[in-house]
DNA sequence: GTAACACTCGGGGATTCCATTATAAATCAA
DNA sequence: TTGATTTATAATGGAATCCCCGAGTGTTAC
């Protein structure tokens, strides 16, 4: 009981770490025992000193905390993980749970929030917001067993189809227009793509679109 | 000599507040005297406490700090302010040094590099860093009024408040809610952004918002 | 055969898009 | 100081969209 939990840190904000550092070390039953930049740094390091924690951001210095997670969660030791990001968690969330984090975290959230965050994942539990929760449950609730598939091999043929027009910045008028069939279908065509991919608004698979139709590995 | 310097922080995360303020505290000539999580509290304690050196985030809670920064420079005491921000300076320096900033400096700068920028504005010098300073000479150089009809500089100041909003996939509503002016307003203002930047719809500005907001090179 | 899935449409209200016009205030130029 | 320009604000109004529903028609699987 007298021993500290010790926490890593990955983050590429040197005064933020300070700052987690900070309110961690003044708790008396935690304990810094690391930090690293970039995820190379991180993962050498977790696998040598095998702490209790790990906090990490999503924006790293080069890769993204959600590989870091997937590569984290390979390793012999599998430290629970705590996602701090500056981004917003309802569009985040769901990755990083896939990638394999427990919690998760803004920025923006207090200390105290911080700390029960930490406990609560110390206990083998977990940590997030009501929003997202309810947000997990809207959608996994009936034992749905494709809960993982939320990638675009889930969508189907026409789907797919709808899915790379809207990364190429056609509009819905032009979509229907061009596969010859009502404005209507292809609204319920994006309606579905939306829940498969745990997209919110329309604009935010736009966006996804755009940045899938562009690159090739996310 | 044995006086110390009064800083004031304006930072909407608590956890970078407390990294910040530690950096500081443990300088023998530094203390901070304050800080706040919103413009609205910031004014009113900057005011109040006077201090040597304002050190203001860009994303607050609700307004922009670079509103912010308008707003200190016609109080009546006009402290130097260095912005301390997540967003890539080379997009966002030119803007805070409109508003009133005499330095930038991004959040993943060290400890060492931000007690620099904070003794230099002390000092009544400036802290930029070389590729903004050789950016801005460069603007200035060939002062070409027509060129620049396409690029981020040529907005106004409310336009660009309302384009870094659209990039941060915020909604009309949103934004008008978060500006406290009507929406119609808020459309106006992105048909201006349209005309300026030579965008066609407000997919494409959507588009163009978001790249724009998460990559560093222009 | 019936259950699940894929594709197709529509109603209807809320919201956004877009062109156009307009007013108060601030700024700049002559 | 007057006049022109810029900036920020907002409205009208029609088209398009977003998003919640429901629903019909096939095809496939067990």
């Amino acid at each position: 009981m007298g021993q500290k939990s010790r926490i890593f840190i990955v983050d590429a904000q040197p005064i933020f770490c300070l700052g987690l550092s900070q309110a961690i070390q003044r708790e008396t039953n935690l304990a810094v025992c690391g930090h690293a930049a970039n995820a190379t740094e991180a993962l050498e390091k977790i696998d040598k000193l095998k702490p209790d924690l790990v906090i990490i951001d999503i924006a790293l210095e080069t890769s993204s905390g959600l590989d870091l997670l997937k590569q984290i969660a390979m390793q012999d030791s599998n430290p629970p993980c705590l996602v701090c990001s500056a981004l917003p968690e309802l569009r985040y969330a769901q990755r990083a749970v896939n990638a394999g984090a427990l919690g998760y975290l803004t920025k923006q959230e207090s200390v105290s929030e911080l700390l029960t965050a930490i406990h609560a994942l110390l206990k083998g539990s977990i940590h997030f917001k009501a929003s997202v929760v309810t947000r997990f449950f809207s959608l996994a609730g009936h034992d749905n067993p494709k809960v993982e598939g939320n990638t675009i091999d889930s969508l189907t043929q026409r789907e797919f189809e709808v899915f790379g027009l809207i990364g190429q910045e056609y509009s819905v008028s032009q979509i229907a227009k061009a596969l010859h069939v009502s404005v209507k279908t292809i609204e319920t065509h994006r309606t579905h793509i939306k829940e498969k991919l745990n997209l919110i608004s329309a604009n935010e698979l736009l966006i996804f679109a755009v940045e899938w139709t562009k690159c090739d590995e996310p």
